[in-house]
DNA sequence: GAAGATTGTTGTTGACGACAACAATTGTTG
DNA sequence: CAACAATTGTTGTCGTCAACAACAATCTTC
């Protein structure tokens, strides 16, 4: 089962949105983030709470993410993987679910969709007969390519959305993360 | 949509071709975030991607979240939904659930749960029979109160992982999707 | 009053994280 | 070397969460 894309791209707003949107009349955009028709309810009540403000940006970032690449039909987990695949090929599925954070009971399916789509391939180690070595396709290199110049369309528009600096401010603070 | 996000970018960096298996041994927590054993993997793979910084850092932040109040066994969103009713009694569920980004069928078993531990109350409305007016109950304001002093706690935790400066610039940063 | 919209509700699908169990294959140790 | 422990990939289950669809009850509007 693919993951399939989902990504309700609904309201459609433009991505170089002005900071005030002010006089909006509620289109529901979905779960991005509160318009001004509601910023007047419990205004304060969850200011201050790092957690809720960094949940709301990762919706809104995942949700852009997706969209920007929905072309190619890549969601962020999927590019991760090829991403490190691609820089470090050989690697076990182990080694990758671990640098990732991801369970390696998940990845298994992450894999089954990119090798069915030729993106990736898992060759049995001759040195370990238990794990897979993890390469990219010819066909996949060159997807991925392509994927980062999606992916740094995608950046550029968080770079619009919260500023220039302050994205790369942000990416300092949570470089401990990374 | 949640998912993990994980973008790569800045490639370079060649390696070998058998991942030569380290000597990594801790069994790790899991899937929290790459440790020592990992970083040498594909390192620069994943920077300059804000999607995901922010994705592991709010796992991170969740996690603790979880963690602090796992004494008195609330999550994050119903924290949150909490303390919007708490600060705005009478509210509607279309109203809470635009407010916080939830959908209003998700808020539903939100709101069972909390209904059934007397935290929360619904009242059908006079005025417009279709909505329930949202109160907490004598029992969730006092309950309130305590999850409020262990949030406060779990925030302090925030200030302690990536520092008080960079906790304040971050939620600067990050206001307009609170 | 009829048509259409809104509110709460139920149910389904899919992505995701946490676990548990298992076969195949190491590695480790007596 | 043989028994035992650990690792790797895999399958499956459970619970959380977002996105949708459909529905009954209830406004709203023309």
């Amino acid at each position: 089962m693919t993951e399939s894309i989902h990504v309700s791209n609904r309201a459609a707003k433009s991505r170089a949105e002005t900071p005030a949107p002010r006089s909006r009349k509620r289109a529901g955009n979905g779960a991005s983030r509160p318009d001004a028709g509601d910023l007047d309810i419990g205004l304060d009540a969850l200011a201050g709470h790092a957690g809720y403000a960094v949940r709301r940006f990762q919706i809104w970032i995942f949700q852009d993410f997706i969209r920007t690449l929905a072309a190619v039909d890549i969601r962020p987990t999927q590019y991760s993987v090829m991403t490190v695949i691609g820089a470090n090929p050989g690697l076990s599925q182990m080694a990758v679910a671990k640098r990732l954070g991801i369970e390696r009971a998940r990845l298994v399916h992450l894999l089954d969709s990119l090798e069915h789509r030729d993106l990736v391939s898992r060759v049995r180690s001759a040195t370990d007969r238990r794990s897979h070595a993890l390469h990219l396709t010819a066909r996949g290199r060159t997807a991925l390519a392509q994927f980062r110049r999606l992916a740094a369309e995608h950046e550029r528009h968080v770079a619009e959305k919260i500023g220039k600096e302050n994205r790369e401010k942000l990416l300092q603070i949570l470089s401990a993360f990374t």
